[in-house]
RNA sequence: GGUUCCGUGGCCGAGUGGCUAGGCAGUGCUCUGCAAAAGCAUCUACAUCAGUUCGAAUCUGAUCGGAACCUCCA
């Protein structure tokens, strides 16, 4: 629980920062909107999932019990709720000649790798909405008993006006629906079954050759794009929870809808603190898969894309990432990725020397200084980058106790080795990628027998067979560097 | 057109009234047979114009430029 400093969070609803605090503590519940699974999940799609799983993290670490739970989108997303609407992953299983569900399996498997190579926790929860249809018709019900959503042909509509009336629609998005109507009027042309430009479907009669549909009051149809998180949040969090996260691009309409949803059904604003992660960008434009401009994670770490000058680890993506604001755009350049690459080497540099310095009777150094600092950046909204920064003055600090130029004691140095462990590996989560992964036991025993092989050439002031030595090893893409009494290899991709 | 937001040094990116983050690159130095790596030191800034103020990157207004959303997208 925060004790001193209390974490302060930017609430998309009141765009203010607010003092967090827990509705039913030491419990938290934390929704945040997944990836709909029919294609493969691309860089800006990490992006936002990491974004949430530093905040998870770091209220973990704050010492309280989060559910986490992040939904899988399985089925339900129309293309538009007009009459002809189609979905997503029928339209992707169409075009591949198999099942939705085979679909689904496959993406969501992929879902599920990618973010494990970037280190990101699973959720406590992670729900479908083909797992829910139950649960998306009897709030569907309820919005219709409270007057909030009328049936045609099939189908049933939210009844934005009406809610509007009564409540705000709008208030999440800073959005007024007679602003909305002057922009839209062309939309209004034409016999829709909606009363009202913005009323959306909640329910959604099938189509003829529709595969995927279930049985409901109002007949055979699938729910409506925006329902599932509405229905799952508040299943597993209750009508109010603490936590929904997202990605700005889902603020409107899809949150503005969920607010509407949760309050028409169940007369609850559901959430108290919205969070909103920005876009990843590429030469200043949102990267999605439509403009062309996305890379696959496997495209990332291969370097194979004529966007990408070389292949970058994900963690070194990760530590990119979390230089910057989550509340911020980040433009993707080779250039910024070769300079996280570098900064995140030394900073794991760093810790391995932590964790071998020499101790002395006497420290000379503020411990306690950096790890207060690093704890107020992150209570700041989870400003990692400050965050980042303290932890390099800290780097300063670790090498110049290594030169002697300052001392540390016993229990100083316990202090900062647990925070950097703490900090580092549990709350930014990022992990040693040990460059040399591929090695085993053999070429560990064999690289030391060169290097002793080299060595002794070295002894015998023998260059020319050294260089020799260190110049066909870099030809197998193994670095050899000489430290004062020893040398170490690294093989490099 | 509307809504929301942004423009910081060669690059990336913090910072919301005085104390000028941090990383990368550059430059100098240390170490070293050489190299690499590592370490230390250090230089460039606040889109433009006007205003408020003792004082502005930070507040106000205008101008220019850019982005996201308003249609599925994290």
């Amino acid at each position: 629980m925060p004790e001193s400093n209390p974490l302060y969070i930017y609430n998309s609803l009141s765009r203010k920062k607010e003092v967090f605090e827990a509705l039913n503590p030491p419990f938290v519940g934390m929704y945040v909107c997944g990836p709909t699974v029919y294609s493969d999940v691309h860089l800006g799609n990490v992006r936002s999932f990491l974004t949430f799983d530093v905040v998870y993290r770091y209220l973990t670490y704050l010492g309280y019990n989060v559910r986490y739970v992040r939904n899988i989108t399985d089925v339900g997303h129309l293309l538009d709720d007009r009459d002809e609407g189609d979905d997503k992953i029928e339209k992707r299983a169409r075009l591949e000649k198999i099942e939705p569900m085979e679909i689904v399996q496959k993406y969501t498997n992929g879902f599920h790798n990618t973010v494990n190579q970037f280190n990101l926790i699973p959720p406590s929860i992670e729900p479908t909405a083909t797992g829910h249809i139950i649960e998306q018709i009897e709030m569907v019900q309820r919005i219709i008993k409270n007057g909030y959503a009328y049936e045609v042909n099939g189908s049933v509509y939210f009844n934005v006006k009406k809610y509007d009336e009564e409540h705000n629609y709008g208030e999440l998005s800073g959005r007024k629906l007679d602003e909305l109507l002057n922009q839209t009027r062309d939309e209004l042309e034409g016999g829709h079954e909606k009363r009202f430009f913005a009323d959306f479907a909640i329910w959604k009669k099938a189509a003829k050759d529709t595969i995927m549909k279930w049985d409901s009051p109002w007949g055979i149809g699938v729910p409506g794009w925006h329902l599932e998180c509405s229905v799952m949040s508040t299943k597993y969090l209750g009508q109010a929870f603490d936590i929904h996260g997202g990605g700005m691009d889902l603020k409107f309409p899809h949150h503005e809808c969920e607010i509407a949803q949760s309050i028409g059904a169940d007369g609850v604003s559901p959430v108290k603190y919205w969070m909103h992660g920005n876009m990843l960008t590429v030469n200043g434009t949102k990267m999605s898969k439509s403009l062309g401009n996305s890379f696959l994670p496997e495209e990332l770490i291969s370097g194979d894309h004529p966007l990408l000058e070389k292949g970058y680890t994900p963690m070194t993506v990760r530590f990119f990432f979390l230089q910057a604001n989550y509340k911020s755009t980040v433009d993707f350049s080779n250039e910024a990725l070769q300079a996280a690459e570098k900064g995140l080497n030394r900073l794991m540099t760093a810790i391995d020397t932590l964790m071998q310095l020499t101790t002395s009777e006497q420290s000379n150094v503020d411990v306690d200084a950096i790890i207060k600092a690093s704890k107020e950046s992150m209570n700041d909204d989870f400003n990692t980058p400050t965050t980042i920064a303290h932890l390099f003055d800290g780097v300063k600090l670790i090498n110049s106790i290594n030169d002697n130029k300052n001392t540390i004691n016993d229990a100083d140095l316990k202090i900062l080795q647990n925070h950097y462990n703490t900090f580092v590996f549990d709350i930014l989560g990022l992990t040693k990628e040990n460059s040399s992964s591929s090695n085993d036991e053999l070429s560990d025993e064999l690289m030391g027998l060169i290097i002793d092989l080299r060595n002794q050439s070295k002894e015998n002031k023998d260059w020319s067979t050294a260089d020799l030595i260190r110049d066909e090893l870099k030809k197998l893409n193994i670095s050899i560097k000489d430290t004062k009494d020893s040398s170490t290899w690294d093989y490099e991709k």
